[in-house]
Formats: C-alpha cells, sequence, structure tokens
DNA sequence: CTTAATTTTTAGACAAGCCAAAATAAATAT
DNA sequence: ATATTTATTTTGGCTTGTCTAAAAATTAAG
C-alpha cells in the first residue's frame, strides 16, 4: 500500500517529467510540492526503495514502468472525479479541482471502474485534459496553443493546460469555455498580446494566458 | 482542520454513546478502534484540548455540542456516500462499508450538499439507517427488533444494524433484504432460535442474527 | 475493609513526513 | 583551472499517531 504522499509526489514527478527520459530535479519537485528541498530527497529515497523512481544523487529521479503505472492511475482518478463532480453534481470547472485532489486517494479499483462506466466512458475531463484508460492507455490532445495561430486564423478551443481556480475564473469573466470558436484579430508585436473574437465578443489577452489555450 | 484519526474517533465515540450523558470508555474504545488502551488516551486528551469532549481521567468522554455536530457530519457523509455507491454505481448492500470509510473524510461541505441533492434527499441508507440533514437532525428509525416478535406475528425489514460484510452477505445467502416481509413461524426456546417465513422461503436463524434485524 | 483483579494513564520508542541549518557536490563565471 | 554560486544531501529536531511495558487508580472479591 501506498501513502497519500507518495502518490502525490508520483502524479507531481509524472507531470514535471516532459519525456520519460527526463530526469526530474530535487529543486522543481519541491516548488511543485510547495516543500522543502530535504523533504523531497527523503522521498526520493523511499520512492527508490520502492521501485517507484530511479534515483541518481544529485541527478533526480524519472519513473520506473510501475510508478508511472501508479502515477497514470492518480491520474486517470483525478480526471473521473472532476467529470463527475461537473457532470453529475453541477459543479464548474473551477471548482473541482481541490475536491478531485482528494477523491484520487480513494483505494477502490472497482469504483474508479464502476465510476468511469456511470460517466459512459468520457474521453476527455473537463478542462480537455484525456482521461486515462483502466489500462493506462492515455490518448494525446492534438491541439495547437493560441499563440500558433496567425492572424485570421481560427479554431475550437479543446483544453486548458492550466486547471486553477483563478485561471479558469478569468477565462470564466471572458466568456471563454472550451467548445468556442476562436478567431485571432490581432497580435501586438511588442508583447505577444492577442485580440481574439470569440463569436460574440472581442477580448485581448495576454500571452502567457494565450500559451495554455488548445485549439483544433 | 481535523485529522482523519480524530475524525474517526468522533464517530466511534457517537455510535458507543448510548445517550448523551454516558461516558465512553477506553477500553470500550480501544476495543472498537482495534487500538491500543494507551493510544484512545492519548487520543482522548487531544480531542479535549479541542474543545470536541469532555474528559475525565479514569471516567471517559461524552462528545461535547461541538463533536456531536463533527460526528453526526461523518455519519452523514458515510451514509450518503453508501447511498450513492449502490444507487448509482450498483455496488451491493455488502461492498460498500469500506469504501464509504474513505469517502466520509473528504472535505467538502457543498460536496455532501449537492451528492445529497443528486441524490434526491435519501432519507435513509442502504442498510435502512437514517441519514442525518445537513442540519445535523436526525430520524430515528422505529422499527422493532425481530426478536421481539411473537409466534405468527410478522413486519417489513426496514434496518439491518450491522453493515459488516460478512453480516450482509449471510443476509445475501438466506436472501433477505430491506423490504421483504418476515413472519414468525416458530421459536425454539433453547437457543432463541428464530424460524422465519420470508414469503417464499423458511430459514432459521439464530437469536444473535435476529438481534441486528429491525421490522416494522 | 483490605487484597486482588481490572482499567487507565504514563513513560519511552518508533515510523512517516516535514522543516531549518550545515555540509557537500555540481554548475557557472572569471 | 580555480573561485564562486547554486543545487542537493545530511543532520538533527519536531509533530502526529502508534505501540509496549510499567505505574497508578479504580473496581470487585473475599
Amino acid at each position: 500500500m501506498h501513502s497519500q504522499a507518495e502518490e502525490n509526489y508520483l502524479k507531481a514527478i509524472y507531470s514535471l517529467q516532459n519525456n520519460p527520459r527526463q530526469e526530474v530535479s530535487t529543486t522543481a519537485m519541491a516548488d511543485k510540492m510547495q516543500t522543502n528541498a530535504s523533504s523531497v530527497t527523503e522521498m526520493f529515497r523511499k520512492l527508490a526503495g520502492k521501485d517507484l523512481v530511479h534515483y541518481r544523487k544529485y541527478r533526480g529521479v524519472q519513473l520506473t514502468r510501475q510508478g508511472k503505472t501508479m502515477a497514470i492511475s492518480m491520474v486517470r482518478k483525478h480526471r473521473l472525479w472532476e467529470t463527475f463532480l461537473v457532470e453529475k453534481l453541477n459543479f464548474s470547472w473551477e471548482e473541482v479541482h481541490d475536491i478531485a485532489e482528494q477523491l484520487e486517494h480513494i483505494q477502490s479499483e472497482v469504483l474508479t471502474d464502476r465510476l468511469e462506466h456511470f460517466l459512459g466512458y468520457p474521453k476527455y475531463d473537463p478542462h480537455g485534459d484525456p482521461i486515462p484508460s483502466s489500462k493506462g492507455e492515455l490518448l494525446k490532445v492534438k491541439g495547437k496553443r493560441l499563440t500558433e495561430l496567425k492572424i485570421e486564423e481560427e479554431g475550437v478551443l479543446i483544453n486548458v493546460k492550466d486547471s486553477s481556480e483563478e485561471f479558469l475564473k478569468y477565462l470564466n469573466k471572458k466568456n471563454l469555455g472550451l467548445g468556442d470558436r476562436i478567431k485571432v484579430i490581432a497580435i501586438e508585436p511588442f508583447d505577444k498580446s492577442i485580440k481574439i473574437d470569440n463569436n460574440t465578443q472581442e477580448h485581448v489577452i495576454s500571452e502567457q494566458i494565450a500559451k495554455n489555450l488548445y485549439l483544433k
């Protein structure tokens, strides 16, 4: 059995690993987990002892096969619960992250699978992130960043890469949601801010924001 | 904020307290929590420090107003989740206890209230136990024990006082479930075992079992 | 009413996670 | 290539919750 702390570390390592070869550093983890570097070192050791990560002193960790399986299982549970909260309990997309963060630790394979069935085997969560299957298979979201579009190009918003309450509340305020057709009207060369047309409204959004929006 | 351990202790104290005046002893708790008496003493102290129980050395604890509120909130969450698991995810009544034991620790008032709404404000959980309202109000189940019935008397099974997997599997095997009309055919004076008619079948059940069945 | 048995508390230890400060290794700049 | 900065690990300590064994208080028995 694994503790919640271990599960959280695995999920964080997974999200920081851009490719499976890349080693995740102690400081990057400490930053992500809002904790102390020395705590991270200890946990790295512990996870290595359980064969959930490969750990090289002063180099960092990568997930083992086993560790990756666990991490993906956490992601799966998180996204299924988020979907449940939005689809069934009428939460809005900015409210669900913290609650799902707790629910993802519930230990029951059966529960997860039944939940998935109950939800009708959803492919994506409320933020457009793909939901891993019970076998750990994970679709790639093949959208492109809003920042990659040129003037007059358009697309449909299919994924937001930041699930924080602040970011999503910002999008709500601008009336931006998944499925919206967005057209680039103008790009300000100085700060790369983008003027977009959301069918009904026009908004100027910063590059910072635009980077987190994925379109198809 | 309160830890899961604290929440578990409060719930256990609540379930051991037959009336609010009764003090719950260290050993009774240790027995219930499957833990050591010395651990219980320490937790009693801690809970007393947070004003969740009144604690008198060598005498035991009773819940304070605040402690009772928390305990009932745990019961509420537990029973709502059990209802969810059975009604929505098609679990059977003997499978839900352990999972609900985990789910009851999810911290979110809103979640609990939305879940209750989603379930249609159920009055009873899958074992016939009443579900406290968001204000902490709790209906009394006014059934009588099967052991109180005389020969030829009958009633409808409305509540089982043991939610353990073993007990419920036993009932499944005998085809006994909530809502069943049960008639007492005979009572064996020697061991107080009861022969019942379940409309279609006849069974002999021990006094031990019968004590946990409540009829209306 | 005094002794024996039982219950409860205290004392000392341990594991899991965390932190701050000190020591060491690695990376960067001169 | 060496000195300085930065990253990482080590050390020692703290908290929560647990345990065992010993001491103290309460209850039960004679």
